[in-house]
Parts: C-alpha cells; structure tokens; sequence
DNA sequence: AATGAATGAGTTTTCATTCAT
DNA sequence: TATGAATGAAAACTCATTCAT
C-alpha cells in the first residue's frame, strides 16, 4: 500500500461488475444459458442474443468462447451426454442381482429424464439434422455409453440365474429401457392434449415409472 | 361436363400457367412442401419462401389459404394426425384374439413411422412448444384416437381369456407400444452415432420390430 | 365512381409514394446509389444500409434486385465499362487523319475521365482483387473494346502515310494513352499533396490535357 | 556486445515467448504485416485481427505502439514513401547526360513499381479519402521529392544540349514518367482480362518497360 | 386466384477498440 | 511490454408478412 498505484487491486476487488473477467464463470454462464434456450426454443429458434443477455455478457463473447452457434450448441450437447454417462457411472449395476440391476438402471434412466427433461428437447434438432454435431465430435466419441454392454452381462446372468428369458438382444433391450420413459416425457404435451388428461402430474409420472420398470421386468421373464 | 370438378381443366386450358385458377390443388400442393420443409427444418428452421418454392406458388399464397405460417403448420399437423388415425381404423382389431390384436397393433404402429418419418420430427417442436397448435384445434378435438379405449378391451378380454396377465394401465401400455417404436426412429441418427452401428437399415429395422412385438407380448404373459 | 370500391384507384393515383411498384425505377435508384457509394468509400468501405438509404427504398430490395453486394458492385462496373464503350463508340475514329484520329482519342479518353471520376475509383478494388468480377462478368465478356485494333490500324496508316514512326505496340500505345490521364486523375491528391500544388484545379486539368497529347504526338513522329 | 543491438537477443533468453520485450522488433513485425494486410484489402477492407495475427502478436499492441489503424495506415504510407525517397536518392542523375539521366529516372520508377507492387495499391485509398493520411503527415511533409526540381534541371540541361525540345512541364513530364508505369501495373488484372492477354507475364512487363523508355525518350526529341 | 414488389424488424456474425492483469 | 477478456456498434444478409396490381 506504499504507493497509489497499489490501492488499484483493492478498488477492483470491490469493483462494479462482479464477474469480470473470469474466463471460466463467463464460459460456464454462456453455456447454462445456451443450453436455457436451445431446450426453449431449439437449434433454429435460439437466439444469440438472448443467450448472451442471459449470460449477462457481452454477445461476442459467444464467438470468443465457442466459434458460433452450432460449435456453442454441441458444448451444450456434450455437456447433456457427459451429464447422462457422470449419472450411468454412479448407478453400480456390477455385482449386483440381474433382475436388482435392470431394475435400478430402469429406474435411473427415468429419474434422469425426469430431473432433466431438457434432455430430450436437446436431441431433437440433433436427430433431425442427422446428428451432424454428434458424429464431428471427439469428446462424444471418447463418450461411448459403457451400459449396453453391461446390459449383454446383466442378461447373459440372468439367463445362467435362470431368472430370464433368452433371445433378448441387449441393444434393443437398452433402446427399449431408454424409450419407454423417453417417449413419455418428449410427448407429454401433445398426449396429454390427445388423451385428455395432464401426464405431467406427479402421479402420472409415478404411475409411468411404476408401468415402465413392470413392463420391461415382466417381459424378462424366462 | 358432368361434374363440377371435370370443369377445372378447362379453365386452366387459357391460363398462362399450368395451375393457374385451381385453389384446392394450390392448397394441396402447399401443404406437401410445408410438410417436406417442417419435416426437414423445423417450424424455427423452416422458410415460408422455401415453401412457396417447392409448392411452386407464390409465397402471398400462403397467406391466403392459411393464415400465417403457424397456421400452416397446424394444417400439416392435422394432417399428419388424420393419417394416424386413417391407419388405426384399417387395422379392424375388433373381434380378433387379443394377443393377435395387440401383435397388429405394434406392427401397425411401427410399419406406419417407419412409412412416414417425418410424423415425428413434425411432432418435436409441437412438444417443445407445450402442443399449443394442437390444443387449439378444432379438427384435432374431434379426431381423438378410439384406440385407447380398445386395447382397454383388448386387455380385459385377454385376461378374461387367460392369456393376458391383469393389472396392465391401457394407457400406459399404448404409450409403449407407441414409444418403443417412436424413440427407435426419432433417435436413430444420435443412437447410430453412439452405438457406433446404423440403425437406420433394413436390417436394423426389421430387428427393432422383431423385438418390440416380442417384448409387448412376452410382458403381457401372464 | 358509383362504388366507394372504385374510388381507391384514384386515391392511389396521387398516393403517398411516388415511385411505389417501379421495378425498373428502383433497380435503377440502387444502381445509382450503389455507384456513388463504390465510389466514395470502395467495395469494402460501402454500406449497403447507405446505398438503400441513398435510393429511398428498402435493403431487402439490393438482394431482391442483385443478390448481394458483390453482385451489385459487378453491375455498377458493367455500368461504367458500358459509358466508356459508348463515349468509344461515339468517336467515329476511322477515316480521320491518323494524327487527327490520335488526337482526338487521346482527348476522349481524357474527357472521359475528367467527366467521370468515379470510374477510376471504382476500378481500384476490382484491380486489388484480381479483376475476379469482372472475369466472372459474361456483359464484360462481350464488350471488348475495338479500340486496341483500331489503334493498330491507325498507327499503320500513319506510317504508310509517313506521318508516324515505326515499332510502336498499340496495345501498349493504348495502355500509354489511358495511363497518362488515368494516373493524373487517380492520384490527384496524393500528387497535390506531394507537390504542394493543386492539380484539381480546372487549369492543372487544361495544361494535363495539352501535355498528353503534345507528349504522345511527338513520341510518335517519325 | 558492442552495440545496443546485439543485447536483444539476451533479453528475449529469458522470455517465453521468442519476440518478448522487443520493442522495436514487435513494431516492425506489426507494420510488415499491416503493409501486406492493406495492400490486400485496402483501408477499408484490412483487419486487425488479422495485422495482429499475422504479426504474431497481441492485437492490443496495435494501438499500443499506433494508436488507431488510420494510424497504422499512415505508417505504412510513411515507410513506402520512404522507399520510394531512398529509391530516388540512389539513382544519382545528376551530372549525366541528360538523356541518359531521363533513361534511368524512367528505368528507375518502373522497376521500383515492379518490386513493390503494393505501393500502388496502397495508395488507392489514400488517393480516393483525399489523401488524408498523407496531408496531416508531418514525416511525408520533409520527404518531398526532390526529382521534379532535378528533372526540370535535366530538362533545360538536355535543351541547352540540343538534345531536347523545348516547351515540356517538368511537373507534367514527371507525372507522366510515373503514370505510365504505374497504370500498367496497377490495372494489370483488368486490362488483361478485357484484352484477354496476361499482361501480368514477365515479357509483358520487359515489353512495357521497352515501350515506356522509348516513348518518352521519342517525345523528348527536338 | 395469383403475382412480384416492397417492408421493417430481426439474425448471425464481425470489428475496431478498451479494460484488467 | 504484452496478453486475453470484454465491449458496443455496426455489418451483411434474412425473414415473415403486407401491398399493389
């Protein structure tokens, strides 16, 4: 403090914009953001805009972090799969009883979708353009879903057990776990209105969850 | 000259155009490019511009026949919505055995998105958007599906049968004989990318439907 | 006048815009604009805001009518080659007296610049960028001049005639000819600035005149 | 050790980075790379971005050691003036014979012009802002050429001798010294593409280089 | 019914420049 | 001296929609 110039740090440290530059917080607020509108508005309907003021910085920022647009929605859509893999990796289905393991990773996938029903609404745009980011990128490549193989051991158990049937294809077993509950939430609004009722109420969502883990448990059966 | 309609050609005979003077067939031919273009874009992504092109119309066309372009997109969805059902009635599951019912049922479903693709990637923004246009139309109100309510039938005869096990939601259970089949197709291009393995073939597909009539039918076991 | 309908026609006959549904008239208005603007600030320093604003109408219609800017800068320079090819034209060079014809072309060529700055200016960034417009230009490609040919046939004359001397290329007396004006206009004002005189000036303009033609009448004497 | 100079390269042992803490080499690295980055795209059309870029230092530093780019811009018309200046010292024409000396200024100016192509494509926007740049310039204020007075010398001289006609502006005659080669060289890409030939070829710039000599010597005969 | 001109409000992206360290 | 973050003001170009015929 021997000298003015010195006081200059503890003026900022107080100073009037709090996040100033903070790479990383700036980074993350954009992407929070971004993933905030493309799940409201997906790929198309997003704006640059509203993304950064939601971020609260300056605009250009989204093209000093993430080049543009498109590279800003796969952050957003490795940060969903990365977010998919962290909550498949706590599950632990190894070691435990098949029937125990289908049932926990049913379960899972459910309550995942349920936490993050963003989820969803991210891939639709990614499905329709044909997954062109998915496929450009490397983190997603070094991704890979370690489960449907976990799911060939969990069956091939079951069979040994005697507690399930054969013949089942463990791929089609995980796409069938996965759309169960996927295809609830992704079209809730459009049955709800179709059927006449709010599948978006908690008890229709336990009853969903009740049903789908039934189902899939039942048809393992031997 | 023997009905209205025969006379339509020959006015065209001293227009300019081809198409000139012949609103339904306009209409029509609007509606197939607004679907191809929602389909393929979205209702952020899609151009009226493109529409009017493909359509070969003018673009003020759109605006005379529909509205506006959320309009439009609504008639593309009721469309779509009339073909479901179109499909449901051929299936005439009445009066046959429930277990080959609900076989056809599944088959049906998964024959008809695997005919018509862009059902689902049309249905992705009206679920994103809460189903507003579907909430608000009055075509839609009155095309609610009978197939609810006949696989509660289907169910209770099976039980009654004793081929059916008791205590299966019928609306649940329509909902995954639906989304076993929609998320297989909405998601192929991401499940292919992941999975590392194309989906989207012949075989792929005969595959999925193999294991989807399986599950359904082994999980209704009794 | 015996419905309020047919009144509207009239009101519109002195309706508020001027020059409403005038394609011709607006192409032409952004055509103007956009030529003044090249001019003043260059290919790249021209707003397109500017030039639309400059012509009263609306920016869409620069892409409506050309396309994009790029487009828009080729058809000013089509413009201006086809002024030159007119004042060209409009010489009437064969038949005179070789010297007469020289002369004569010599003050055309230096008219033509005099009373057209902007073409000078205009030919800056077409140059700096290879010409890639002008090559691309299938108007260009049939404007040639025929005046490198003509000048051939003059000189020959001239020295069957005994009036000039042998071995001058008239593709580069040509050049030499246009070169000796064109570099006079094109750096006035660095030159001015440089040598701390004002060659703007009508009568710098007069003595550049004299000195050209003097200089290259006497280059060709035998 | 014995000069000032020798010791940078010490300093930058120490630094990450090779060209850190030099000064003086960072602002010439700028200035070359801002000389290539506005022959290339003009004032208007230069970035930067990308001077920095290619200088290989931070973009700040532009402001830093320039100011702002118009600066920057002045700068590098500093430095091609200069060239040109020290190009015109080492001709050394005075005392020649005056044809010889009028031989070598022209030789001179177009081989300059050859070596330094971007010399005349910088000072195109120089020339269409109204020289701007060059006006308020205090170093180009003390670099006049001294050549116009020396060709008026060689003029008189060559009259006296009885070797050049009399009645020749020197300031014109400079002018046209210069117009004729710069012309050539900076419309090059237009004129080959409207005569069809490449005039950018080495025989075409031996041929101008024979021609312009030869035409103005020819006009200087008494 | 059908067309093409015209509009105004956006939309992504760029850019010169400044700030903070 | 040097860096990378951050900014605000534009830039070219787009788009849904309306007007005039």
């Amino acid at each position: 403090m021997s000298t003015i110039w010195l006081e200059m740090p503890e003026r900022r440290a107080n100073g009037r914009k709090p996040q100033r530059r903070n790479p990383e917080a700036t980074r993350q607020k954009l992407l929070a953001a971004a993933r905030h509108e493309f799940a409201g508005s997906g790929l198309a309907g997003a704006r640059v805009d509203e993304i950064a003021a939601r971020a609260g910085v300056n605009k250009q920022l989204v093209y000093h972090y993430f080049g543009d647009k498109d590279a800003l929605y796969l952050a957003v859509l490795e940060w969903v799969y990365e977010e998919i893999r962290a909550q498949e990796r706590k599950l632990n289905l190894e070691g435990l009883p098949p029937e125990h393991a289908i049932k926990k990773l049913i379960e899972g996938s459910f309550d995942h979708l349920a936490a993050h029903p963003d989820f969803i609404v991210l891939l639709n745009d990614e499905n329709r353009g044909g997954a062109r980011h998915v496929k450009d990128s490397r983190k997603l490549e070094a991704m890979h879903s370690p489960l449907v193989s976990l799911v060939g051991k969990i069956l091939k158990q079951g069979v040994r057990e005697g507690v399930f049937r054969r013949g089942v294809n463990p791929v089609h077993l995980y796409i069938s776990i996965a759309g169960l509950s996927y295809f609830f939430f992704s079209n809730t609004p459009t049955l709800s209105a179709i059927f006449g009722t709010d599948l978006g109420s908690a008890a229709a969502k336990r009853a969903r969850r009740k049903h789908v883990v039934d189902l899939v448990l039942q048809a393992l059966r031997p």
